[in-house]
DNA sequence: ATTTATGCAAAATCTTTGCATCAAC
DNA sequence: GTTGATGCAAAGATTTTGCATAAAT
């Protein structure tokens, strides 16, 4: 009989979140880790859904606004999160999925929803070429109904 | 000889105003033509480009600032007006050219541009109906530099 | 006469700033 | 020990509201 060996093997899953990979960033380029940033950074990779500043200054309470708003200009700045303009000229806040992308904002649950179409990128382009204009960014959101509140309605 | 017969015709080419349009308009759906009304909608039809919330208070200098806000929400509820939000978060206004159109918003100049893209349009609604979207509405804005901009750049 | 619109000033929002203190590196 | 970050409270900036008065229909 052959001797057997016993191989025994650990996977961890780890779930890299929000707050640590901005963490990381954060600090390769400079910026302290501290634990009032960290709890923000926390609270916003936490969120369900699209936040308001309002919002994700009462989930860190213990945090001064100013440091909230500081830290969120930072992380737009550094797209690490993006802003999404409503009609009524007030903004969402949300963890940028992919890239580059547009926005389905649903007026009744105020979900939003991203996507992306490389058509509408290149004709976006080209409008902009036609007219001379150097391009460096563009907004697109769509407004109503998403697919529950539709049927709600 | 035959008897002659002058014949003068009067040709009066009337520049209707956005001020006329507009107060006519709103006169229409009840709403009553007052001096300060007026005076807004004059200031509005006049701004050689886009404007801020500010640049039209100080136009109207007698005029009270409820008023001026009232009547900027006044026309865009009504679409005679139309609100192009910036990157940074403020506005500007603009009377709308066309029906629905998108903005080049110029990051040096603040020069808007209105253009029109039935491709974009398509594409957009399509994106929305794939994704079981009621769409009702939706603003694109491209960012960069105007021609006159970026020459001198 | 009715009813809408106005102006004012106060209130409500929303965001930034100055500065002494604290914490990270 | 340096330097950046924080909290606080005050200052700014922006928009809305209540209400008595004025003006339009």
């Amino acid at each position: 009989m052959p001797p057997s060996v016993a191989i025994r093997c650990f996977v961890t899953i780890e779930t890299v979140t929000f707050a640590d990979t901005a963490s990381s960033r954060l600090e390769l380029i400079g910026f302290r880790s501290t634990a009032p940033r960290r709890a923000v950074l926390n609270a916003i990779g936490n969120a369900p859904g699209p936040f308001t500043v309002e919002d994700l200054l009462s989930e860190v309470p213990g945090v001064g606004r100013a440091t909230v708003f500081r830290t969120i200009k930072l992380l737009l700045e550094l797209d690490m999160m993006c802003r999404v303009p409503l009609e009524d000229g007030t903004a969402r806040y949300q963890v940028s999925e992919g890239d580059h992308h547009h926005h389905l904002v649903c007026r009744t649950c105020g979900s939003l929803t991203e996507f992306n179409d490389p058509e509408i990128d290149a004709r976006i382009a080209e409008q902009a070429r036609t007219r001379g204009f150097a391009l460096q960014g563009h907004s697109l959101e769509l407004y109503g109904l998403c697919q529950s509140c539709r049927r709600t309605a």
